[in-house]
DNA sequence: AGCACGCCGACT
DNA sequence: GTCGGCGTGCTC
């Protein structure tokens, strides 16, 4: 017996199959889909058996044995392999990338993981941040300076030992802690009552439940607050009814507690929940319940959409809009791609939902390609809020760089009246730019190009692509002028102002402050129960969260979404517009949103205000259309990237000119440009845009130039069908 | 990913 | 003369 074997190694050149022969004793135990643990070179791997057959066209000489099986049962099911294949032949990416996102770590081919940790061990900072700071001074080893100052930021997960974690531990500073990662619990909304659904709420279910067996695609559009999640739960009901599977997406599992809380509440516990801050062992856990078929619903974020279901009745995913549905590394998939392929193969129906659709999904739905359903209604009294939009230009005149005067009245008005407030400000830290008023050097992260974010709390210079820190610098770096100022504001400065103006419980949430496990919710707990009057974040706050008690919604400055190099640059801020006011009035008491800009006459502005999406749908799209961009033309970006600049320059032409002479008249070949992130990590990035609509050579051309830059480890290639961040 | 093979600079 | 730098190519 002879088998095909991807081997666990990612690596481009190594992504084809392997045979081996199979020992007789152990042939009984050998099934597709199972892992075996192989000799390869002179390693022992792990990998996925593709295939079984019972000759072998390889060297007879050289064909080696497997060592063990791994499992008892297959880790990939039939359906499962199909989508890889599925995914490697559309997305270009490696075979075994493919099946190793849609296992949790515990199954994932990988020679020596045990998935068995119980404790994740910390380093803790046990001095001041002065002491910390004095210690830096005298300090010349960079590894120990980036390492203390993410100490001053908080624990410090460590992976393993090191000297450096040893000098710090020797010099007093911190000391090494181990914490259970104790399971994550959800525990039901103990107040949530079943709703009878609304007459406009009963349809739209009817419609999606009369189209069981079938695999077909909706779009739900409803305005905030009309009630989708009530909608989704009684479809789910339908479906377990008939024996059958769901699952759900959401876009951040931690960012909608409340979500989860109300299906625990309603379904008890046949849910399994995936999101990132699981445990491999808590997630490897709910998996579990999964394939042991307890669970019958999942509900999670990207990577549960791959759960291996064998009869799934109905596929949702909520905020269909949101960017998190497509994962930015390795395997480039969207959820939305791979939900529509397994509704195919399950005939069962997949529901978007968005009370601001993307452009994308509208377009569809307006050439019947998706079936639109509309929830217009908000139920009960509650109403949308009323919005305002501020001039900052006129208020920078009047000496407010932060809060305008109508934005600290209303604050003062609202917090006088003991209701709640939420200050939106997408950019965390203190200021953003740190310059030298004398010869005008912005100082930058020295891998990557990017201007340094200060963060006042650990007293830090950040960088916020590549992740290191070092100290704040009291002179510049170029002329050693003492004359820095710092510019542009960020949810730290924002916090610090609030308190100097206002006598009142101040809470802040962004990466910085919810980086730990738990702290997430303990935020929006405290929030919600009354501990704190003022809620400040960045976006992370605009999605799904509910609190009655909040009656005003500032948004600090509208210009840090919209000023995004990014042709969806417009589209994002509407959304993120209409989502945050969404988060005002949530109850009886009507809500209100003012929105503070440089840019008040841009139409995604101005008509987020009236939530008018479909005046925003139609102005929008006739910029796509005028542009050639998505939905009128789809995209991939081919990114080239290596170490050696000279190198990425030649190839990416190189590239370029080839996909001019290969590709159809038609297709649009823009580029090679820099990334807009140049540098990071030394790396240098440049890209290359193709535009088209239908082009039979693409995918045949860019196999060929992937194919061809497998063997080149100078140079990285990466595709990126429909890139969302560009 | 890891390891061997192979071709050029600084040392006991 | 050799030791060792890491560039290149292969692994069923």
């Amino acid at each position: 017996m002879y088998v095909d074997v991807l081997c666990e190694i990612g690596a481009k050149a190594v992504d084809n199959i392997f045979e081996y022969r199979v020992p007789k004793d152990i042939e009984g135990n050998i099934k597709i889909g199972i892992r075996v643990s192989i000799p390869f070179g002179k390693m022992i791997l792990e990998g996925f058996v593709i295939n079984i057959k019972n000759s072998s066209n390889y060297d007879k000489d050289k064909i080696k044995d497997i060592t063990s099986v791994i499992d008892k049962e297959p880790v990939l099911n039939k359906e499962m392999l199909e989508l890889g294949k599925y995914m490697s032949d559309n997305l270009l990416c490696s075979k075994v990338s493919a099946y190793q996102v849609m296992l949790p770590k515990a199954l994932k081919a990988k020679a020596g993981t045990d998935i068995k940790i119980k404790y994740n061990r910390y380093l803790r900072r046990i001095k001041s941040i002065e002491e910390i700071d004095d210690y830096i001074k005298n300090c010349k080893y960079e590894g120990q300076i980036n390492l203390l100052c993410k100490l001053k930021e908080g624990d410090i997960l460590i992976s393993k030992m090191s000297s450096t974690i040893n000098t710090i531990i020797k010099h007093g500073l911190g000391v090494v802690v181990e914490v259970e990662e104790k399971r994550y619990n959800y525990t039901g909304l103990s107040n949530y009552k079943k709703v009878t659904l609304s007459r406009e709420q009963e349809d739209v279910k009817n419609k999606i439940v009369s189209s069981f067996g079938k695999s077909e695609t909706f779009l739900l559009y409803g305005v905030t607050g009309s009630g989708k999640t009530e909608v989704y739960m009684s479809v789910i009901e339908e479906a377990l009814k008939e024996g059958k599977e769901a699952i759900m997406l959401v876009p951040e599992i931690s960012l909608t507690p409340q979500i989860v809380g109300k299906f625990i509440s309603r379904f008890g516990d046949i849910i399994s929940v995936f999101h990132s801050k699981l445990s491999d062992n808590e997630r490897y856990d709910e998996y579990r319940k999964i394939t042991e078929g307890k669970s019958k619903i999942i509900i999670g974020t990207r990577s549960a959409i791959f759960v291996p279901f064998n009869n799934l009745g109905v596929i949702i995913i909520d905020e269909e809009h949101t960017s998190s549905y497509k994962q930015e590394s390795h395997p480039r998939y969207n959820a939305k791609d791979i939900a529509i392929w397994r509704s195919n193969y399950h005939k069962c129906p997949v529901v978007m939902g968005s009370a601001t659709p993307s452009l994308e999904s509208f377009a569809r739905a307006g050439n019947k390609v998706y079936t639109l359903l509309t929830l217009s209604k908000r139920p009960g009294s509650s109403t949308l809020p009323s919005v305002q939009i501020v001039d900052m230009k006129e208020e920078v005149k009047k000496n407010n760089f932060i809060l305008s005067s109508i934005l600290k009245d209303k604050i003062k008005e609202k917090l006088d009246r003991h209701e709640q407030v939420i200050l939106l400000l997408n950019r965390r830290g203190y200021s953003s730019i740190i310059t030298c008023k004398d010869c005008g050097h912005t100082e930058k992260c020295s891998k990557c190009d990017i201007s340094y974010t200060y963060h006042k709390t650990s007293n830090n210079l950040k960088c916020h692509y590549c992740g290191t820190s070092k100290p704040l610098i009291n002179k510049c770096s170029k002329c050693g002028s003492t004359n820095i100022k710092d510019y542009g504001i960020g949810t730290e400065k924002l916090e610090e102002e609030l308190h100097k103006l206002y006598e009142a419980r101040v809470v802040r949430m962004d990466i910085d402050t919810t980086s730990k496990k738990g702290e997430h919710e303990r935020i929006i707990d405290a929030f919600g129960g009354g501990e704190y009057d003022i809620l400040i974040g960045t976006q992370m706050i605009a999605k799904g969260l509910d609190f009655p008690r909040v009656t005003l919604v500032g948004v600090v400055s509208a210009d840090a979404t919209l000023s995004t190099p990014d042709f969806r640059a417009s589209e994002n801020t509407f959304q993120l517009l209409s989502q945050v006011s969404g988060r005002a009035g949530r109850s009886e008491s009507k809500g209100e949103v003012i929105i503070q800009t440089y840019n008040p006459d841009h139409y995604s502005i101005i008509l987020s205000k009236n939530h008018d999406y479909l005046s925003f749908y139609r102005e929008e799209m006739k910029m796509r259309k005028l542009l050639k961009y998505s939905p009128y033309y789809y995209l991939v970006v081919v990114g080239i990237s290596s170490k050696d600049y000279d190198l990425v320059f030649k190839e990416s032409n190189k590239i370029a000119s080839f996909l001019n002479k290969n590709l159809n008249g038609e297709s649009i070949v823009l580029g090679p440009s820099m990334a807009s992130m140049f540098r990071v990590n030394n790396i240098f990035h440049y890209q290359i845009i193709i535009k088209y609509r239908k082009d039979d050579n693409l995918i045949k051309c860019l196999k060929f130039i992937d194919d061809m830059y497998k063997k080149n480890n100078k140079i990285e290639v990466e595709l990126d069908f429909n890139p969302i961040k560009m």
